[in-house]
DNA sequence: GACCAGGCACATC
DNA sequence: GATGTGCATGGT
Protein backbone atom coordinates (compact mmCIF):
# COMPACT_ATOMS: atom_id res chain seq x y z
CA UNK A 1 0.00 0.00 0.00
CA UNK A 2 1.45 3.45 -1.13
CA UNK A 3 1.54 6.06 1.65
CA UNK A 4 -0.50 9.15 1.55
CA UNK A 5 1.05 11.40 -0.85
CA UNK A 6 2.46 14.56 1.28
CA UNK A 7 0.18 17.67 -0.41
CA UNK A 8 -2.71 15.27 0.89
CA UNK A 9 -1.26 15.24 4.30
CA UNK A 10 -0.85 18.48 4.55
CA UNK A 11 -4.42 19.22 3.54
CA UNK A 12 -7.21 20.73 5.56
CA UNK A 13 -9.01 17.37 6.06
CA UNK A 14 -5.51 15.40 6.79
CA UNK A 15 -5.14 18.25 9.90
CA UNK A 16 -8.47 17.54 10.89
CA UNK A 17 -7.93 14.19 11.31
CA UNK A 18 -4.76 13.95 12.82
CA UNK A 19 -6.16 17.24 15.20
CA UNK A 20 -8.64 14.91 16.31
CA UNK A 21 -6.36 12.12 17.04
CA UNK A 22 -4.54 14.11 19.40
CA UNK A 23 -7.38 15.37 20.89
CA UNK A 24 -8.61 11.48 21.56
CA UNK A 25 -5.61 10.67 22.46
CA UNK A 26 -4.81 13.67 25.22
CA UNK A 27 -8.12 12.64 26.39
CA UNK A 28 -8.54 8.80 26.71
CA UNK A 29 -4.75 7.73 26.89
CA UNK A 30 -3.09 4.96 24.26
CA UNK A 31 -5.26 2.15 24.28
CA UNK A 32 -3.14 -0.70 23.38
CA UNK A 33 -5.45 -2.83 21.71
CA UNK A 34 -4.32 -6.54 20.50
CA UNK A 35 -0.26 -6.14 21.30
CA UNK A 36 1.30 -8.64 18.29
CA UNK A 37 2.44 -11.77 19.97
CA UNK A 38 -0.93 -12.79 20.48
CA UNK A 39 -1.95 -12.53 16.57
CA UNK A 40 -3.90 -16.34 16.19
CA UNK A 41 -6.07 -15.07 19.49
CA UNK A 42 -6.36 -11.26 17.74
CA UNK A 43 -7.90 -12.96 14.43
CA UNK A 44 -10.27 -14.98 16.37
CA UNK A 45 -11.29 -11.99 18.98
CA UNK A 46 -12.19 -10.43 15.60
CA UNK A 47 -14.78 -12.61 14.83
CA UNK A 48 -16.05 -13.52 18.15
CA UNK A 49 -16.75 -9.30 18.71
CA UNK A 50 -18.66 -9.31 15.87
CA UNK A 51 -22.05 -7.29 16.94
CA UNK A 52 -21.08 -7.93 20.23
CA UNK A 53 -19.14 -6.23 23.20
CA UNK A 54 -15.41 -7.24 23.39
CA UNK A 55 -15.71 -8.68 27.26
CA UNK A 56 -18.50 -11.16 25.94
CA UNK A 57 -15.76 -11.88 23.19
CA UNK A 58 -13.11 -12.56 25.99
CA UNK A 59 -15.38 -15.33 28.28
CA UNK A 60 -15.27 -17.03 24.35
CA UNK A 61 -11.33 -16.79 24.39
CA UNK A 62 -11.28 -17.72 27.69
CA UNK A 63 -12.84 -21.09 27.41
CA UNK A 64 -11.10 -21.15 24.01
CA UNK A 65 -7.60 -20.96 25.80
CA UNK A 66 -8.66 -22.90 28.40
CA UNK A 67 -9.57 -26.24 26.59
CA UNK A 68 -6.41 -25.43 24.66
CA UNK A 69 -7.54 -25.02 21.26
CA UNK A 70 -6.71 -21.78 20.97
CA UNK A 71 -4.54 -22.40 17.96
CA UNK A 72 -5.30 -23.03 14.02
CA UNK A 73 -4.73 -26.50 14.48
CA UNK A 74 -7.09 -26.70 18.11
CA UNK A 75 -9.92 -24.92 16.05
CA UNK A 76 -9.08 -26.98 12.83
CA UNK A 77 -9.68 -30.25 14.78
CA UNK A 78 -12.87 -29.33 16.98
CA UNK A 79 -16.23 -30.51 16.34
CA UNK A 80 -18.43 -27.64 15.67
CA UNK A 81 -20.69 -28.66 18.57
CA UNK A 82 -17.95 -28.03 21.01
CA UNK A 83 -16.49 -25.35 19.49
CA UNK A 84 -19.71 -23.42 19.63
CA UNK A 85 -19.96 -24.64 22.66
CA UNK A 86 -16.96 -23.15 24.24
CA UNK A 87 -17.44 -19.72 22.50
CA UNK A 88 -21.61 -19.67 23.80
CA UNK A 89 -21.36 -16.48 25.83
CA UNK A 90 -20.16 -13.99 22.22
CA UNK A 91 -23.58 -15.01 21.35
CA UNK A 92 -24.69 -15.56 17.63
CA UNK A 93 -22.18 -19.05 18.47
CA UNK A 94 -23.65 -21.43 15.82
CA UNK A 95 -22.85 -18.98 13.20
CA UNK A 96 -19.21 -17.84 14.35
CA UNK A 97 -18.28 -21.35 14.95
CA UNK A 98 -18.82 -22.12 11.34
CA UNK A 99 -17.54 -18.48 10.21
CA UNK A 100 -14.16 -19.61 12.53
CA UNK A 101 -13.84 -23.09 10.70
CA UNK A 102 -14.07 -21.29 7.53
CA UNK A 103 -11.54 -18.74 8.42
CA UNK A 104 -8.99 -21.31 9.66
CA UNK A 105 -9.36 -23.60 7.01
CA UNK A 106 -8.05 -20.35 4.92
CA UNK A 107 -5.66 -19.32 6.87
CA UNK A 108 -4.00 -22.73 7.00
CA UNK A 109 -4.46 -23.20 3.32
CA UNK A 110 -2.78 -19.38 2.03
CA UNK A 111 -0.78 -18.88 5.14
CA UNK A 112 0.18 -22.70 6.08
CA UNK A 113 -1.60 -21.38 9.74
CA UNK A 114 1.34 -18.82 10.30
CA UNK A 115 0.66 -15.35 10.87
CA UNK A 116 4.54 -14.25 9.77
CA UNK A 117 3.41 -15.47 6.15
CA UNK A 118 -0.07 -13.58 6.14
CA UNK A 119 2.06 -10.22 7.34
CA UNK A 120 4.88 -11.00 4.11
CA UNK A 121 1.67 -11.15 1.43
CA UNK A 122 0.80 -8.13 -0.08
CA UNK A 123 -1.58 -5.97 1.88
CA UNK A 124 -4.49 -5.38 -1.27
CA UNK A 125 -3.99 -9.20 -2.46
CA UNK A 126 -4.63 -10.64 1.34
CA UNK A 127 -7.62 -8.23 2.01
CA UNK A 128 -9.42 -9.83 -1.58
CA UNK A 129 -8.57 -13.08 -0.40
CA UNK A 130 -10.09 -12.65 3.19
CA UNK A 131 -13.39 -10.80 2.04
CA UNK A 132 -14.38 -13.77 -0.06
CA UNK A 133 -13.98 -15.88 2.83
CA UNK A 134 -17.33 -17.40 4.34
CA UNK A 135 -18.08 -14.70 7.44
CA UNK A 136 -15.35 -12.41 6.88
CA UNK A 137 -17.04 -8.66 5.73
CA UNK A 138 -14.58 -5.60 5.91
CA UNK A 139 -14.33 -5.02 9.00
CA UNK A 140 -13.28 -8.49 9.97
CA UNK A 141 -10.82 -8.65 6.96
CA UNK A 142 -9.44 -5.06 8.07
CA UNK A 143 -9.03 -5.64 11.85
CA UNK A 144 -7.36 -9.01 10.82
CA UNK A 145 -5.09 -7.36 8.78
CA UNK A 146 -3.99 -4.50 11.02
CA UNK A 147 -4.33 -5.56 14.49
CA UNK A 148 -3.02 -9.57 13.74
CA UNK A 149 -0.67 -8.64 11.11
CA UNK A 150 0.17 -5.47 11.40
CA UNK A 151 -0.53 -4.21 7.83
CA UNK A 152 -1.77 -0.55 7.49
CA UNK A 153 -5.61 -0.69 7.00
CA UNK A 154 -7.66 1.08 8.35
CA UNK A 155 -10.89 -0.38 10.27
CA UNK A 156 -14.05 1.28 9.88
CA UNK A 157 -17.01 0.59 12.52
CA UNK A 158 -20.52 1.53 12.98
CA UNK A 159 -18.79 4.12 15.80
CA UNK A 160 -16.78 5.51 12.76
CA UNK A 161 -19.51 5.88 10.69
CA UNK A 162 -21.76 7.39 13.41
CA UNK A 163 -18.79 10.06 14.47
CA UNK A 164 -17.62 10.97 11.16
CA UNK A 165 -20.64 11.53 9.37
CA UNK A 166 -21.78 14.02 11.96
CA UNK A 167 -18.60 15.71 11.61
CA UNK A 168 -18.71 15.95 7.91
CA UNK A 169 -16.42 13.66 6.83
CA UNK A 170 -18.74 11.77 4.58
CA UNK A 171 -22.05 11.14 4.31
CA UNK A 172 -23.95 8.62 7.09
CA UNK A 173 -24.92 6.29 4.31
CA UNK A 174 -21.40 6.11 2.86
CA UNK A 175 -20.32 2.46 1.93
CA UNK A 176 -17.51 1.38 4.05
CA UNK A 177 -14.82 1.27 0.98
CA UNK A 178 -15.65 5.19 0.94
CA UNK A 179 -15.26 5.80 4.70
CA UNK A 180 -12.12 3.49 5.06
CA UNK A 181 -10.70 5.45 1.40
CA UNK A 182 -11.71 8.88 3.19
CA UNK A 183 -8.94 7.72 6.05
CA UNK A 184 -6.53 6.05 4.09
CA UNK A 185 -6.39 9.17 1.86
CA UNK A 186 -5.61 11.73 4.39
CA UNK A 187 -3.70 9.76 7.33
CA UNK A 188 -0.35 8.21 6.78
CA UNK A 189 0.19 4.83 6.01
CA UNK A 190 1.57 3.66 9.27
CA UNK A 191 0.06 0.52 11.54
CA UNK A 192 0.24 2.37 14.96
CA UNK A 193 -1.29 5.12 13.97
CA UNK A 194 -4.35 3.17 12.39
CA UNK A 195 -4.41 0.95 15.54
CA UNK A 196 -4.46 3.77 17.57
CA UNK A 197 -7.38 6.29 16.03
CA UNK A 198 -9.64 2.68 15.28
CA UNK A 199 -9.49 2.04 19.43
CA UNK A 200 -9.93 5.29 20.28
CA UNK A 201 -13.08 6.09 17.96
CA UNK A 202 -14.56 2.86 20.07
CA UNK A 203 -13.80 4.62 23.23
CA UNK A 204 -15.47 7.84 22.27
CA UNK A 205 -18.28 6.64 20.82
CA UNK A 206 -19.37 4.29 23.81
CA UNK A 207 -18.59 7.13 25.82
CA UNK A 208 -19.89 9.96 23.87
CA UNK A 209 -21.50 8.93 20.86
CA UNK A 210 -24.59 6.43 21.52
CA UNK A 211 -27.50 6.27 19.30
CA UNK A 212 -29.10 8.75 21.34
CA UNK A 213 -26.81 11.42 22.06
CA UNK A 214 -25.13 12.31 25.38
CA UNK A 215 -22.53 14.64 24.78
CA UNK A 216 -21.37 16.65 27.91
CA UNK A 217 -17.94 16.26 27.88
CA UNK A 218 -17.01 14.82 24.50
CA UNK A 219 -13.50 15.66 23.67
CA UNK A 220 -14.62 17.26 20.15
CA UNK A 221 -17.10 19.51 21.12
CA UNK A 222 -15.72 21.93 19.75
CA UNK A 223 -15.40 20.22 16.15
CA UNK A 224 -18.62 21.53 13.55
CA UNK A 225 -20.97 18.84 13.72
CA UNK A 226 -23.54 17.93 11.28
CA UNK A 227 -25.60 17.22 14.73
CA UNK A 228 -26.16 19.86 17.61
CA UNK A 229 -25.81 16.83 20.58
CA UNK A 230 -21.94 16.23 19.58
CA UNK A 231 -21.36 19.86 18.81
CA UNK A 232 -22.79 21.22 22.11
C1' DG B 1 -37.71 -5.38 30.54
C1' DA B 2 -35.35 -2.55 27.08
C1' DC B 3 -31.34 -1.42 24.94
C1' DC B 4 -26.76 -2.03 23.28
C1' DA B 5 -22.42 -4.38 21.78
C1' DG B 6 -15.52 -3.53 17.86
C1' DG B 7 -21.02 -7.72 11.51
C1' DC B 8 -22.19 -10.74 8.03
C1' DA B 9 -24.82 -13.58 4.61
C1' DC B 10 -28.78 -14.12 2.32
C1' DA B 11 -33.53 -13.11 0.53
C1' DT B 12 -36.37 -9.90 -1.52
C1' DC B 13 -37.78 -5.95 -4.01
C1' DG C 1 -28.33 -1.35 -5.19
C1' DA C 2 -30.87 -0.75 -1.28
C1' DT C 3 -33.37 -2.63 2.43
C1' DG C 4 -34.92 -6.18 5.74
C1' DT C 5 -34.01 -10.26 8.52
C1' DG C 6 -31.82 -14.05 11.21
C1' DC C 7 -28.27 -15.03 14.19
C1' DA C 8 -27.92 -14.93 20.67
C1' DT C 9 -25.37 -13.88 24.90
C1' DG C 10 -24.20 -10.77 28.77
C1' DG C 11 -23.84 -6.10 30.87
C1' DT C 12 -26.18 -1.76 32.13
Amino acid sequence: MKSTPLSRQGSRPARRLLRIYEKLLKTFGPQGWWPAEISFEMMVGAFLTQTTSWSNAELALDNLKAAGILSPEGISACRHSTLARLIRPSGYFNLKAKRLKSYVRWFIEACDGKTENLCAMDLAEARSQLLKVYGVGPETADSILLYAAGHPTFVVDAYTRRIFSRLGCFKEKASYEEMRAYFMKYLPAERQLYNEYHALIVVLGKNHCQPRPQCGECPLRRERHTYRQIAD
